[in-house]
DNA sequence: TATAAAATTTTACACGCGTAAATTAAATAT
DNA sequence: ATATTTAATTTACGCGTGTAAAATTTTATA
């Protein structure tokens, strides 16, 4: 009893039976007979032995890990992402391995390289988008079973799901006009994030639809830092009397989260109500946006489908063990969060 | 040139040369001579192996895994430390593996030992502190080696570095009574993060030295979610006219977001100009903090030297191989971050 | 150039487990 | 009770690497 147990050789003599049983015991515990299930469970609770995960790794066909890649863990929209699909990934039975390529197409793909040296089972990768080296990202995808959420890329990847851009600009595009000015649309010139373009091309279109001008504001700025962006730029928008209608509607929320805060500090008052000076809305639903003064009206992404959806489908890429014939791609439409912005 | 390299093996044939030799230039690439060194790095352009990480693994004496654990992953502060401290370990030569504990005891547990079994050569701890399950926290350092960093456990790991609680809100309770009413301390009855209890006896050290009157306004609230806590109690706090002071300091920026929302909402004038209702504080310097209305004055944490000082710690242990004779603990200064709000 | 010393390479074995095939035991049918 | 089927277990081998000790080559010294 007071032997150290070194290895399953070891705990199988422990328990009166042989390894290859003990072994298939911890693959699938209801594999073996009642009666040896005892006799190892019982022994479990006398001695402290837990299998060698790389010896475990290096022998079976596939590991039991899920890679899952995310393009900026900093950002909280991404870290609540990213949390989700964790817990997803757990109760399927596997292993995530969360790495965040914190906004840069490099470090995008050291995340894939060193996912590939873990030979995950797949990998859900949410691209930077434009900024993504999409050529070595699409070689990865040719080798490991990959779904892409968050953002697409262009055939990369066995499935893709994200938001319907379309559908939700166009919900608050029409909300706006609806109850007020037309929108114009506030963003970076050259934005780094995903689904920036698609916004704005939504943004054109919803207000095409509408019969409306559209305008857009785009501003300079580089990176990831959006409230920066939107605070300088914004500031400096709103100082320079640049605006030719009191509404803005902001590429997402990190960005109107900055533009609120130029406008509080120009003595600006923001909101719906009479006497306000301007609207501002977002996109996202970021956590904060419950929290900015005043409250954000934004449209939310239904990302619980959208993991719930990722996952289902790399699970079953899994289970089924070969490429889909063509590429799935499913869209989810967001939901409008009316709040004291706009 | 066209036969697969399916390991170590083959490709030491293709490079000319014997496995062990390769197996050396792969832990050490100027431990082999230079012209066999260039010999394997012309095979690694023609072919592309990597070795079985795995296998790898499964026979060095350590691993090169460093384990990172924070409390919180979607708390935008935890997030920051955590990218910086992954910089460093992969600086180091090292391989972090990050995992959040999300707000639970449990998760916290389930983190450690799912890092057990990766046997990590070095353990980076926050740990969620008073809430965490410190009997089996100190089982795990005992079996690993382990660094805490920004919440301190009586005895647990081999040292620890943290913020300075008693400078740093005895440094912004000094600059609130010198410009202004002393403040009371905004905190929740029953916090779950780590540094609340010393924060709340700092503030009472700090006031008294002053000569200052305390006073303790803790509201209900559970879990991790801060601002909503500061939104909802502290706009009871507001409505209910409880206020003795104009002057809050709140137990961390996150509260101070809600409460500055909360403030807003009921059209309370926050700062320190003329004609203000109200000063709000915080402390963390939070991303977001910047861009609050109006902006958030607060004490910022020395955390790239928190890191720096923990990841070098963890090393030392490492390559020295033995427990330090005694715990090392060592606090850093925060800095005064004045902006609007206070 | 011969020789000793140092650096490098090779030999040989170990690591801890998965898994196919062979064997044995249990369950079911006759 | 026996034959047959099915399930569980064991035998035997392989996975891809690290590493100590032995053998060899290179470099330094005389």
């Amino acid at each position: 009893m007071n032997d150290k147990i070194k290895n399953m050789e070891d705990f199988a003599s422990v328990c009166g039976i042989s390894r290859p049983t003990l072994s298939k015991y911890f693959n699938a515990p209801d594999s073996v007979r009642k009666s040896t299930r005892f006799k190892i469970e019982a022994a479990l609770e006398k001695f402290d032995y837990r299998p060698n995960i790389y010896a475990i790794n290096q022998n079976r066909r596939q590991t039991k890990n899920i890679g899952l890649v995310v393009p900026n863990l900093t950002d909280p929209f991404f870290a609540g992402i990213a949390r989700t699909i964790e817990g997803l990934i757990i109760d399927a039975g596997y292993n995530p391995l969360l790495l965040s390529s914190h906004g840069g197409p490099q470090q995008e793909i050291t995340n894939l390289e060193s996912l590939r040296s873990i030979k995950p089972a797949g990998v859900l990768l949410a691209p930077l988008g434009r900024a993504s080296d999409q050529r070595r990202v699409n070689e990865f995808t040719r080798e490991v079973p990959t779904v892409l959420f968050d953002a697409n890329l262009d055939e990369a990847g066995e499935a893709f799901f994200g938001s319907d851009n379309n559908q939700s600009i166009g919900l608050i595009v029409e909300y706006l006009c609806r109850t007020g000015e037309a929108p114009a649309f506030f963003e970076m010139k050259n934005p780094i994030n995903p689904n920036a373009f698609k916004r704005r091309t939504a943004y054109l279109a919803a207000m095409e639809k509408l019969g409306r001008e559209p305008e857009l504001i785009q501003v300079d700025g580089e990176g990831w830092n959006f409230e920066e962006v939107g605070f300088l730029e914004g500031g400096k928008v709103i100082s320079d009397g640049r605006l030719r209608t009191n509404t803005l509607l902001c590429s997402n929320d990190r960005l109107a989260i900055g533009l609120l805060s130029a406008a509080f500090e120009a003595g600006l008052r923001v909101g719906h109500a009479d006497g306000c000076d301007l609207r501002v809305a977002g996109h996202d639903d970021h956590p904060f946006s419950r929290y900015t003064c005043p409250s954000l009206t934004t449209v939310s992404q239904d990302y619980e489908a959208i993991g719930q959806c990722s996952v289902d489908t790399i699970m079953k890429i899994i289970d089924s063990n070969e490429k889909s014939p063509e590429r799935e791609v499913k869209l989810f439409e967001g939901r409008l969060i009316m709040r004291g912005s706009a």
